[in-house]
DNA sequence: TTTCATTTGTCCGTATGTATT
DNA sequence: AAATACATACGGACAAATGAA
């Protein structure tokens, strides 16, 4: 289980990404679930929306997310797997 | 040739890489030379920091450029080539 | 070693626009 | 029309890395 430190050494944005990102691995965040949104991490961390927004953006890049525009941002599936 | 229109409905930040991935492509930017650093964008184009930084972070995720902090951000070369 | 300029890295706040429900 | 959520952009601040003087 990680945890976020706001002191840590490491990046706010990717402590969050570690954490979505062990969620998604563990299922916690099944295919086609829809990740906690912006104002959502916002308000759980305590981070600026510009932070909780790259921690999307960065999940995403990585292939494990995609947005919706006006939706939200879920967790990779069949339906939507990039080549 | 493409030129850089504040008022269009493409983002600026796409407008910006569209014209250096264009300069890249066209050995403007050889491998291995520096890019525009964020500094030269925002003067250049007159938009925020913010902005030219995505500019360079979309080329970066493109694997068209690599960053190296501290120096600046280059052209991909088969020295940094990644898998 | 120290200092300085340059450049990228992270983070905050705010505003406005677009898309969907 | 209203609420929700992402997209773009502005401004500011401070830290870290690098190289040069």
């Amino acid at each position: 289980m990680t945890a976020f430190d706001p002191d840590s050494s490491t990046p706010a944005y990717r402590q969050i990404a570690a954490i979505l990102r062990e969620r998604i691995a563990d299922g916690t965040y099944p295919p086609a679930r829809m990740l906690p949104s912006i104002e959502r991490l916002r308000q759980e961390y305590g981070v600026a929306r510009n932070t909780a927004r790259k921690v999307l953006d960065t999940l995403v890049d990585e292939g494990l997310a995609y947005t919706e525009p006006g939706m939200g941002t879920y967790v990779m599936d069949a339906e939507h797997e990039r080549g």
